[in-house]
DNA sequence: ACTTAAACCTGATAAAAGTCATCTATTTCG
DNA sequence: CGAAATAGATGACTTTTATCAGGTTTAAGT
């Protein structure tokens, strides 16, 4: 479990682009910079557990990551999967409470963390950047309602087409008249996702595939008709 | 569908010190208070609709409101019920989007409607308000996420008992050795907060009650046994 | 390379919950 | 007040999905 540092600049980090670092004050960003440190985990490594209390806020330069409830019985529900220039942990840092759930590297990962004070300080003085973060904030808040609803009242089936074009839209690498979701999830991992146990999840898999919905390469999915797919999601009314 | 309106002063109103607003300061208070309309609402009225775009934040002074989304089929999903004090429709406001649900009163109400602009300077100038806008919509999102966690692994009967319980705590009246939950919810209405048909709750219902953990007074339900409810809740490990 | 473990897959079975049909009680409203 | 509509209740049936038990394939570690 050793953790291996690794020196990187905020202002010439590849994501800084897509992170709400962007737009930030040079001043602010070489503040939040000399104040961080990086850090590799390889994967299967926790970056922080359910029940304990943040200390800072966690940037992801690089790998993949899964954010997670475990509940009584020890079933896993994965709330996020996070990449490259996505804050990790800042729910709880926001709201004063301990994590409410756990993170774990998916894929090698490079993460930065900005300790509580810093990152606070730069927040409050930033209005902009708090209104950044609000609106980021209320956003994700939007798509959790979406995919409460949904995990209400669809199928395991309609839940997984969801998810798989939800993904197509994060990690999706287009091709000739596909889709490769750039991310290596394994089946309980899918389970994990969509709430519904790993077996049902391997069926509708090869379901999707013998359909000609999906390919499978490697441990990635390829998607193969996103249209039929979304009607098998029900999003679109056939 | 006739509006009647009503006068009101922000700082004399008696849920001011439940609300985000309290703590700001009189200026900023009274800006609020001298922009605002305040509406009556009989039940059954909608105070604002899905896909459509906010202009403003409502408040609510006196009655409660679901606020729900509704599926391709129909079905409605509960997403918050909101009582005097409450903010509602911010999430959008915030994220600049349109409503991603619609808002329904269930029992008579009092609404004020503040103007946009009017809310996001107030906001914008004070670091403070802000920051309690900002925990608290962080708070609201590790709910959501709890209650999510329990909608992809938990069965219909536990979240029926934990939807019993978390009433309770809003909206629980205690009395001697029993606590009455003062909302009026139809059957329909329980079926869309715990995600599950109308027959499936009567039949749960009908159980707990058979089993002394509830009772029902009117529309409302009393809570007799909070403790063994927990366990059906499967909150505590039995 | 070999052993062990993990991941993946398949089939059988059972339980949970949705749907449909029908009936009764309770409101609502002209 | 009485008719109509809505809400609540119950039974029969079906579908979905979880669970269990056994496989095979793939990956990991020594």
């Amino acid at each position: 479990m050793q953790r291996k540092e690794f020196p990187i600049d905020c202002s010439l980090c590849a994501h800084l682009k897509d992170s709400l670092f962007n737009g930030l004050q040079p001043e602010d960003l070489s503040r939040i910079n000399n104040h961080k440190t990086c850090v590799q985990y390889k994967k299967g490594q926790n970056i922080f557990y359910e029940g304990t209390r943040p200390t800072g806020l966690f940037c992801i330069n690089g790998g993949k990551v899964k954010v997670f409830k475990n509940n009584i019985q020890g079933k896993e529900f994965i709330l996020y999967i996070s990449k490259p220039g996505d804050f990790l942990g800042y729910r709880a840092l926001l709201s004063e409470e301990f994590y409410g759930a756990t993170a774990t590297v998916l894929e090698d990962a490079k993460i930065c963390f900005i300790q509580k004070d810093n990152f606070l300080e730069v927040l409050q003085k930033n209005p902009l950047f708090m209104k950044r973060v609000v609106k980021e904030v209320c956003k994700q808040m939007g798509i959790m309602e979406e995919r409460m609803a949904e995990l209400a009242h669809k199928s395991v089936r309609e839940r997984l087409a969801g998810n798989l074009l939800m993904l197509k839209e994060s990690y999706g690498i287009e091709g000739e008249e596909s889709v490769l979701l750039d991310i290596a999830l394994s089946r309980e991992d899918w389970a994990s996702l969509v709430g519904t146990a790993t077996e049902t999840v391997i069926r509708l898999l090869s379901d999707f595939k013998a359909d000609e919905l999906i390919s499978f390469e490697g441990k990635k999915i390829r998607v193969l008709d996103p249209k039929r797919l979304a009607k098998q999601a029900d999003l679109i009314v056939a």
